[in-house]
RNA sequence: GGCCAGGUAGCUCAGUUGGUAGAGCAGCGGACUGAAAAUCCGCGUGUCGGUGGUUCGAUUCCGCCCCUGGCCA
């Protein structure tokens, strides 16, 4: 790790089940550190049992930061995510303590120790545009029309990539400026401070599947069905609510539709958990300068405190 | 016990007028710039139930056996 002179933080990155807020709970028990939430879906009140967020009482003994900051009903996005990361870094450091980031939204990691680039925020009405034609046309035919005018971003969007063939026409009918050129814009990366970075990486796979579909059960157990209806009742929020795209919530919510029944919604939740946590590897493994660590065998506790205090000089 | 329908990839199934087989799902690998728990790209993993026969060649045709489901006893 290269010496820097800005102040340090830590982020602990993991997959879904691999342990992460049990050993992050510990960690800023005996050390100075505190949490910062790194998760696209904690983030929004009301959805507790399904994203596995800490219960109240782990909350008071280990606060964390960038938990519960938005309803269901609102968006939230990794450029929402670096400038609150940001200022609740600020305040940790004023209190003396250095934040340790833990989660398992990898987008949200590299933006934050990469930078971003400064872009138009997402507009709600060119999005329902741009699906209503993609309805009629196809998404092949957007991705030609972009392809006049982002002839870079297309060639590295797939046709069939409905996300981001629609924010690259996004960006383009919103500033009149091509995606591509907004991210040529060096000038817009935010200075990264010095990153202590470990992932948590469970082998064998599958040991990590068999505690994800032991999860899935408490969570069915702790009331989760409930859950889905209590945000069903919201008048605001729909099945294609950004929110409700969350992993368990979209198959429940399609249970309780009556589109499944529950043991397919069941099944269906597993595996698209199972399929969550594989991208959030294939992260974690393509990404260099990472120490990773087996949550699974090793004593992570003790290994991963020794190099947080190694590195922070404690 | 008799008759009928099946037995092909981890699962559901297609197919081969005889030249050792392919879809969906699952799984595995990868990409990733304001929805990322999203979205997308790539990869077929197989004694074709067993055994004997016919054949240059059988997963395919024939005999017997085993298993599953249905109907009749």
């Amino acid at each position: 790790m290269p010496e820097r002179t800005e102040p340090p933080a830590v982020c602990l990155m993991g997959p879904t089940a691999s342990g992460k807020t049990e050993l992050a709970v510990r960690l800023v028990e005996n050390l100075p550190l505190a949490i910062i939430s790194v998760d696209s879906a904690m983030v929004y009140r009301g959805m507790d049992i399904g994203t596995a967020k800490p219960e109240a009482a782990i909350l008071r003994r280990a606060p964390h930061r960038l938990i519960d900051i938005r309803e269901p009903e609102d968006t939230y996005s990794a450029g929402d995510f670096v400038r609150d990361a940001q200022a609740e870094m600020a305040n940790i450091r004023a209190a003396g303590r250095v934040p340790l980031l833990v989660g398992g939204t990898m987008m949200y990691f590299r933006a934050l120790t990469r930078g971003i680039a400064e872009l138009p925020a997402a507009d709600a009405q060119l999005r329902r545009g741009i699906d209503r034609e993609a309805r009629a046309e196809g998404w092949p035919a957007l991705h030609a029309r972009l392809a006049e005018v982002d002839p870079a971003a297309a060639a590295r969007i797939a046709p069939n990539d409905s996300q981001r063939i629609q924010r690259a026409l996004e960006v383009w009918r919103a500033s009149g400026r091509p995606l591509s050129a907004w991210l040529a814009d060096e000038q817009s990366r935010t200075p990264a401070p010095c990153y202590l970075r470990i992932g948590l990486v469970p082998e064998p796979r599958a040991s990590l599947h068999r505690r994800i579909e032991t999860r899935f059960r408490h969570m069915l157990e702790a009331g989760f069905v409930d859950e889905v209806i209590r945000l069903q009742q919201r008048p605001a929020l729909a099945a294609g609510s950004p929110a409700m795209r969350a992993v368990g919530y979209r198959q429940i919510w399609s249970y309780l539709d009556g589109r499944s029944t529950l043991d397919e919604a069941y099944r269906n939740a597993v595996t698209a958990t199972r399929q969550l946590a594989k991208r959030q590897m294939t992260w974690l493994r393509t990404e260099d300068g990472l120490t990773c660590h087996n949550p699974l065998e090793e004593d992570v506790f003790g290994a991963i405190s020794a190099r947080i205090r190694e590195r922070l000089e404690l």
